[in-house]
RNA sequence: GCCGGGAUGGCGGAAUGGAAGACGCGACGGACUCAAAAUCCGUUGGGCGCAAGCCCGUGGGGGUUCGAGUCCCCCUCCCGGUACCA
C-alpha cells in the first residue's frame, strides 16, 4: 500500500492538496473494534501477568485536561506492556461514594445514586473518546450493594480481629460538612480538606479502625519500596508514621501520696535538667488534683479557654505558649527534687502521655516557657565553644547529672533508661505520631457500618449472612450533626442478633477512604458473590506492578490500603503484604497558576480539541508537554504541534506527495533504517524509563529523517519505505492508537495492531557508523571530525593533533596533557 | 523552623562529568496562491565582526576537574509536605 497514492480515501481528510487524517472517523472505528473484540480484556491463563492500574476517580462527570493527561499515561502503559507480552490487567471503577453526590442531592433533590451513576455513564463515554482501554467486565463501583457489601464484610473482620472499636474521642468537627474528619484530612492551618472552613474540635463516639497497631510494619516495609516508590513519597509517610524512641516513666505528685504522672521523653538524659514539669490541659489528672483546692476555678478556666480555641490557634508556632502553674509538684526520680506542675497549651493529650518533663536547656519550647514563667534553666550537655544559641539540642558531654556526667547523648540516654529500668519507675518506650484512623461520618452518601446497639447485648455485628445492609432512599439529606439516617425510624429499628430484641442500627457510614482501601483487590475477582474475592485470583493479580496516581494521596490513600493488605494477609486472604509494588506520581496540570479544578474556574474542556484535532494528537501533546512527574502547565498552542506530526506521518503512510520505487538499496536506505533501529532503542528506553516526552521527540525526528529520505535524491524504496514504516506505526501505537491502526490497517496488515509484538532493535544497526569528535584545547572546542565510531585512541589523538586549528593553539609547543575519549572527545591541556 | 524538590532561550523543555539549548511552540523571512488558510523551505540565546571566527551565557558566589547545567560548600528565590509530636 505504501507508495500507492491516497489509498482507503473514505477515511481522508475532508479535501485539500495535503490532506489531514480524518480524525473522528477513525477513532470511532477503532474505539468500536476495541470495545467489540474485547481487546483489552484479560483472564488468569497467562503466567506472565502485570497489574497496571491508575487510582480509581471520583466520577466528577467531566473529563477535564488535567484528567486526560493522567490516563494518557496509564493507557500508554497498558497498551505498552501489552505489545510487549505481558497478560496486562488494566481495569477502572469509581470511588463513587462521597460528598458531591450527597450535597447535589441536597441542592437539587436528585437522588445521590441517581446523580452518580450518570455521571459515570458520561465519564465512560469520555474514556472511550480517548481511547483509553480497559477490562470493563471488570468495572466496580463503590456505592452498588455488590459492592459495600464486601466493605461491610471487611468491616466484621476487622471487628473480629479486634481491629475496629468504638470510642468517644475528641474529634475534628467540620461545621460545614457538619461530620468528622479523619486527622489526615485536616489540612493547612486547620482546616477541611473538602470544604476550607476551619475544623473545630467535639467530643464524639466514633469508630476506629487500630491502624497503629501497624505503624512498626507499615514503617518497616516502606525500607522494600525504597526505589519503587518516589522516594518523596516514602519520607512522607515515614515522617507520618513519626517514630520516635526515648524512655517513659512515672513521678510522684509531691503533694499526693499514692498519685504520679507518666511522661514520654526521647532525652531521658536530661532527665537532671528538669525544672519544670507540664500536663495537656485535657489530662484527667489535672480535673482528679484540683478539685477542692483555691485554684480550681482559675484552672478550670484555663482549661476551658483552651479547648475552645479552635486547632489553628492552638497549634500556631508564632503564638506565645500560654501555661499556668496548678500548685503541685512532681518528684524528678533522678535528683528527688520537687518540681512544679503545670498545664499549657503546647503539650498535647494526643501525643505520648499528655506529660512531659520539662528541661529548657535543651529544649526550645521549654526554654520559652521557663523564660516566660521565670523558671530556672539547667544545662545537662556541654554546648560546644562558641555556641550562642538558647536551647542546645545537640550532642556532648552531660553535666550538671552526676552518674551520667561525660557521657555522649547516646550513651547517657541508654544509661539513664536503664537507671529507670532498674529501679522500676520506668522504661524504654516507643511512641508514633501515626493516630488510630477514624472512619466515622455523619453523612449519607456512604457505606453503611454494619452493627447494631443492643440494650441488652451492647454492641453487635449484623451477620455476615445479613449483609449488605443497605442504605435505604430517603427524603432528607441535610446534615444536622448525626447522620441524616438517624432520622430514618424504619432504618435504625431493628433487632438484636444476638437476643433478638429490639436493637438500634449504627447511622454513622464509613470514611470512603475505606472504600478504596480494597478495590484493588476486587479488580482481581469482582463478580465473587462468596467472598471479597478469591484468594487465588488475588495471589494471581496482587501485587499490582505499577500504580499510578496523584502526589495528593502520598499519605492517606496510600496508608490505608498498606494497612488493608497487611490486616487481610494477616487473616489469610492474601499472600501479597504490599498492595502496590511501584508507584509513579504524576505532576498535576496547571493553568494561570493553579491546578485545573472546577471551583477555581481554569478548567480545560477537551471538546473542541478532540474536535478540531482529535484524541490521538491531544495524547501525543500530553506525552510531549514536559516529564510525567513534573507539574506542567497548559498551552492552547501546543496540540497544533503534535497534530501536524502526525498529518506529516499519515501523509508518509498514505504516500501523499510521493512515488515510492522498487529500485536497488542505496547508502540513503541503509542510513534510514539505521535511524529507526536507533529510534526505536530510545523510544523503547524512554517509555520504560518514563521518559514519554523525549519518546516523543526521538518519534519526531525520525519523522525528520523519514520525510528528508522521501524527498531525497532517488525517491524512497517501497521495501525501505515499508519497512520503516512498520516501526514508526509500532512504536506509536501505544501513544497514538487510532491513527496507528488505520495506518496498520492501509499498510496491508490483516492483524490487530495493539496485539502485536513491540519490535527488538538490531544492535548493530543501532549504533552509530560515525560520531562527530570534539577537540578541546584548555577546555574550549576548537576543532571537529567526522570519525568511525570504533576509533582507536591513538588514530584519534593524531587526527586531533594534526588539526591546523589546534596546531595554531599550541603555537609550535608540545601539549602538557592529552586526555582521550574516543569517539567523542579528545582534550588537549597546554600552559599558556 | 524542619524534611523534600526545583531555578536552562520569548515559551514548554533536552542534555551516562565531554559540542548547552535536542524536539516542539511562538516569532521572523521566503516558496506556493488572485488572496488567505493549509503545506513546504530557511532563520531564531546574547554581544562583536563583511567574513572566517571570537567573546559571553544554565538563579548568585566560591571550589573540585583537562573539562561542570550535571559533583562539593555557601547564599537567594520558588514549589510541595509537615509543623509545639516532648
Amino acid at each position: 500500500m505504501i507508495g500507492a497514492g491516497r489509498a482507503g480515501g473514505t477515511l481522508l481528510g475532508p479535501g485539500g492538496d495535503m490532506a489531514n487524517y480524518d480524525h473522528a472517523a477513525i477513532e470511532e472505528k477503532w474505539q468500536a473494534r476495541w470495545a467489540d473484540e474485547r481487546t483489552f480484556y484479560v483472564d488468569e491463563a497467562s503466567p506472565d501477568k502485570f497489574y497496571n492500574l491508575q487510582m480509581y476517580p471520583y466520577p466528577s462527570g467531566d473529563l477535564h485536561m488535567g484528567h486526560i493527561r493522567n490516563y494518557s499515561y496509564t493507557d500508554l502503559l497498558t497498551r505498552y506492556l501489552t505489545m510487549m507480552g505481558h497478560n496486562v490487567l488494566a481495569p477502572m471503577g469509581w470511588d463513587s461514594f462521597g460528598l458531591p453526590a450527597e450535597n447535589a442531592a441536597i441542592n437539587t433533590g436528585i437522588h445521590p445514586r441517581e446523580f452518580t451513576e450518570t455521571r459515570i455513564e458520561k465519564m465512560k463515554q469520555q474514556l472511550r473518546r480517548l481511547g483509553a482501554v480497559y477490562d470493563w467486565s471488570r468495572e466496580v463501583a463503590a456505592h452498588t450493594p455488590e459492592y459495600y457489601r464486601w466493605t461491610q464484610w471487611l468491616f466484621l473482620q476487622f471487628w473480629d480481629a479486634g481491629l475496629a472499636y468504638k470510642k468517644q474521642a475528641p474529634v475534628n468537627w467540620c461545621p460545614s460538612c457538619q461530620t468528622v474528619l479523619a486527622n489526615e484530612q485536616v489540612v493547612g492551618d486547620g482546616e477541611c480538606e473538602r470544604c476550607g472552613t476551619p475544623v473545630e474540635k467535639r467530643d464524639l463516639d466514633q469508630w476506629f479502625f487500630k491502624i497503629t497497631d501497624y505503624a512498626q510494619r507499615l514503617l518497616d516495609d516502606l525500607e522494600g519500596l525504597r526505589g519503587q516508590w518516589p522516594e518523596r513519597v516514602r519520607i512522607m509517610q515515614e515522617n507520618w508514621i513519626g517514630r520516635s524512641e526515648g524512655a517513659s516513666f512515672r513521678m510522684e505528685i509531691a503533694e499526693r501520696p499514692g498519685a504520679s504522672v507518666e511522661v514520654f521523653t526521647t532525652r531521658p538524659d536530661t532527665s537532671f535538667g528538669m525544672t519544670f514539669a507540664v500536663l495537656a490541659p485535657e489530662h484527667p489528672l489535672v480535673e482528679e488534683l484540683i478539685a477542692g483546692t483555691p485554684q480550681e476555678q482559675e484552672v478550670r478556666d484555663f482549661v476551658h479557654r483552651v479547648t475552645l480555641q479552635t486547632e489553628i490557634d492552638r497549634l500556631s508556632t508564632e503564638k506565645e505558649k500560654e501555661g499556668l502553674a496548678i500548685g503541685f509538684h512532681a518528684v524528678n526520680p533522678f535528683t528527688g527534687q520537687p518540681v512544679p506542675l503545670f498545664i499549657a497549651d503546647y503539650v498535647l493529650m494526643t501525643y505520648g502521655t499528655g506529660a512531659i518533663m520539662a528541661v529548657p536547656g535543651q529544649d526550645q519550647r521549654d526554654w520559652d516557657f521557663a523564660r516566660k514563667h521565670g523558671l530556672p534553666i539547667i544545662r545537662t550537655v556541654q554546648p560546644p565553644e562558641g555556641f550562642d544559641g538558647e536551647a542546645y539540642t545537640g550532642d556532648g558531654p552531660a553535666i550538671n547529672s552526676e552518674f551520667l556526667d561525660g557521657l555522649g547523648v547516646e550513651e547517657a540516654v541508654a544509661a539513664a533508661t536503664e537507671w529507670l529500668e532498674e529501679r522500676g519507675i520506668g522504661e524504654a518506650t516507643v511512641q508514633f505520631r501515626l493516630r488510630d484512623w477514624l472512619i466515622s461520618r455523619q453523612r449519607y452518601w456512604g457505606c453503611p457500618i454494619p452493627m447494631v446497639t443492643c440494650p441488652e447485648d451492647g454492641l453487635v455485628p449484623v451477620p455476615a449472612s445479613d449483609l449488605p445492609v443497605l442504605l435505604p432512599d430517603i427524603e432528607d439529606y441535610r446534615p444536622k450533626g448525626q447522620s441524616p439516617l438517624a432520622a430514618e425510624e424504619h432504618f435504625v429499628a431493628t433487632t438484636c442478633p444476638v437476643c433478638g430484641g429490639p436493637a438500634r442500627r449504627e447511622t454513622d457510614t464509613m470514611d470512603t477512604f475505606v472504600d478504596s482501601s480494597w478495590y484493588f483487590l476486587r479488580f482481581a475477582d469482582p463478580a465473587n458473590d462468596q467472598a471479597p474475592f478469591s484468594r487465588e485470583k488475588a495471589d494471581y493479580w496482587m501485587p499490582v506492578d505499577q500504580y499510578i496516581g496523584g502526589i495528593e494521596h502520598a499519605v492517606l490513600h496510600l496508608l490505608y490500603a498498606r494497612f488493608f493488605t497487611k490486616v487481610l494477609g494477616d487473616l489469610g486472604f492474601l499472600s501479597a503484604s504490599e498492595p502496590f509494588a511501584r508507584l509513579f506520581t504524576q505532576g498535576m496540570l496547571t493553568k494561570d497558576g493553579a491546578k485545573m479544578s472546577k471551583s477555581k474556574g481554569n478548567v480545560v474542556a477537551p471538546d473542541a480539541y478532540y474536535e478540531s484535532y482529535g484524541a490521538d494528537a491531544i495524547r501525543l501533546y500530553h506525552y510531549f508537554l514536559g516529564p510525567p512527574t513534573d507539574d506542567a502547565v497548559w498551552n492552547d498552542d501546543g496540540v497544533e504541534g503534535t497534530y501536524r506530526f502526525l498529518n506529516r506521518v499519515w501523509r508518509l503512510a498514505t504516500g501523499d506527495g510521493f512515488e515510492a520505487a522498487d529500485r536497488d538499496p542505496t547508502p540513503a536506505d541503509d542510513e534510514i533504517l539505521r535511524v529507526a533501529h536507533r529510534t526505536l532503542q530510545r523510544v523503547s528506553g524512554d517509555i520504560e524509563r518514563f521518559s514519554f516526552n523525549t519518546a516523543v521527540a526521538a518519534l519526531m525526528e525520525y519523522g525528520n529523517a523519514l520525510r528528508a529520505y522521501v524527498a531525497g535524491d532517488g525517491g524512497p524504496r517501497r521495501e525501505t519505505l515499508a519497512a520503516c514504516m512498520d516501526m514508526m506505526i509500532l512504536m506509536l501505537a501505544p501513544m497514538t492508537p487510532h491513527v496507528a491502526h488505520e495506518m496498520w490497517e492501509l499498510a496491508g496488515h490483516g492483524t490487530m495492531l495493539a496485539t502485536e509484538r513491540w519490535p527488538q532493535w538490531d544492535e548493530d544497526l543501532a549504533v552509530l557508523e560515525t560520531v562527530t569528535m570534539v577537540v578541546q584545547v584548555n577546555g574550549k572546542v576548537r576543532d571537529r571530525f567526522e570519525v568511525s565510531a570504533d576509533i582507536s585512541e591513538d588514530e584519534a589523538v593524531a587526527v586531533a593533533l594534526s588539526s591546523e586549528k589546534v596546531q595554531g593553539y599550541l603555537g609550535g609547543g608540545e601539549p602538557d596533557r592529552v586526555i582521550a575519549r574516543p569517539p567523542k572527545l579528545i582534550s588537549i591541556v597546554v600552559s599558556s
